[in-house]
DNA sequence: AAGTGGTCTAGACCACCGA
DNA sequence: CGGTGGTCTAGACCACTTG
């Protein structure tokens, strides 16, 4: 049994002493993650099936249902209609590092945020870019350069390209006001998006626009995002949120068309990248 | 209606035509999520409740339940019990980078990784480190520095720092087999993770380590892990995995104690952190 | 008081797996 | 074939928010 032994239909505890209890179906999931901490179940390891479960601690079957559908969905475990649930292999331990817009991240650390626009214009793709878009070298793009501070200190240099299908009316936007990186959200729901995360030494240009001493490293982050290729996408596709395994990430290619394609320049000695996580 | 007009109960399309078609939760969480995507329900508005689908969609209460529930879980809408569902505000996007075991990492490659052990041994923990694991100064630490090299070429040094209790065999691992990530992984249940990347010049014994040139940054990454506090902990805490808007992960401060320390030092010419990712 | 979400149940049909 | 998960329903009680 769980906590006490109530098997009643609807014979809940009502108006007992104050006592919050956890609902069934999440009892029902401490019991199955219980069994998992302890080592009692290992990976591979079947586990109860719904039908035990109810017979075991006397819940219906829906709540046992909802209890292993949402562990599973959660990445703990695996199910097999026909053949039962089993635990999940371990995960490699992963996935983190929150990347903010800029300005609400420096906002939220109680700094003043300001841009500096350097350059916006429609350009033709060149080599790595048009490369970095799936597009011939040529395809004109729109092209835009800011400059972000903190305090008055420059602590970002963007170096934007913008498919000028995803957001027309990008040429058009006050950069100071909202980052480009906001009138993309804004306009453009993204379907995919990729970084790249290293470490190099800066040109002497962006050396400069940084107020950085000579031979500082830079932290570059190369983010490209995708937008839906303009279909219904009636959804059912991959990645359907907390449904899907995590296994399911790396498989299914983007059919969307990448929407922009950025190069962001952190000094080094005045910006870290950081997250925290916990592990389902 | 949906799709077809079946309103009856267990009328379902049976032994129809091959078609297969999409559960009714999921249809109903699909005509929400076009709602919102064509822009009829912006953020915050308000979405209709689970009776209002019942009698638009045919469904039952249940099933519409579980499609606000999972679109709940999955960050898109936010409910307030007694109040009414409504649309989350557009994710800020971000949380990326995967950092994967260096050993897997490198194999997925088709490399060949290998290990060399320079130093492993119990330390009184300094300063920093103490400060780290939250623990008086000269609290006994195990002490390990591994370099990690593929096809030969160092690619990343390591300098880790572990609670003895939360790893008690940990100078006995042979480390050219099973990595220190590995070791821990196995021993011990990650609860919380915490992760700082940025761009350093390495000191000269790193360099060398290394086999990198004068000048050339390195891509630092901080870790640290925190183990459950050896307490029952029967869930029900914060983070519930995908039962919890992502929201909630920057709030509570993990109440377990820190399990590890560590620094990946990599190289800035050899290394790129990389993650690519689907919004919910 | 009416409406909302939160939970739970008992029973049902289905497709699929494995023996 | 029996067992397993996958789904769906109708109805119920509860606590909470709102007017």
């Amino acid at each position: 049994m769980l906590d006490d032994g109530r098997t009643q239909p609807d014979g809940r505890t009502g108006t007992d002493g104050g006592g919050a209890e956890a609902p069934l179906y999440r009892r029902v999931k401490t019991y199955v993650l219980e069994r998992i901490r302890d080592g009692a179940l290992q990976p591979g390891d079947r586990v109860p099936s719904e039908h035990e479960l109810v017979a075991a601690l006397g819940v219906s079957r829906m709540t046992a249902n909802r209890a292993l559908r949402e562990l599973t969905a959660e990445g703990r475990l695996t199910r097999v209609a026909g053949a039962g649930t089993f635990v999940a292999p371990a995960k490699p331990l992963g996935t983190v590092l929150e990347i903010r817009n800029i300005a609400d991240e420096i906002q939220a650390r109680g700094g003043a945020h300001s841009a500096r626009v350097l350059h916006l214009a429609t350009e033709p793709a060149a080599g790595e870019v048009a490369e970095g878009f799936g597009r011939p070298a040529g395809t004109p793009l729109f092209h835009s350069i800011l400059v972000h501070a903190e305090n008055g200190r420059p602590i970002l240099l963007e170096d934007r390209w913008v498919a000028p299908d995803a957001a027309p009316d990008y040429l058009a936007q006050d950069f100071a006001q909202a980052t480009p990186s906001e009138h993309l959200l804004a306009v453009a729901p993204v379907r995919e998006v990729e970084h790249l995360v290293e470490a190099v030494l800066p040109d002497a240009r962006t050396r400069t626009l940084l107020d950085m001493e000579v031979g500082e490293p830079c932290l570059l982050l190369r983010r490209r995002t995708w937008i839906a290729a303009a279909e219904a996408e009636t959804e059912g596709g991959p990645g359907e949120g907390a449904e899907t395994a995590p296994e399911g990430r790396a498989e299914g290619r983007a059919e969307g068309r990448v929407a922009s394609l950025v190069e962001l320049w952190f000094p080094g000695g005045r910006y870290r990248l950081g997250g925290r996580f916990r592990p389902g």
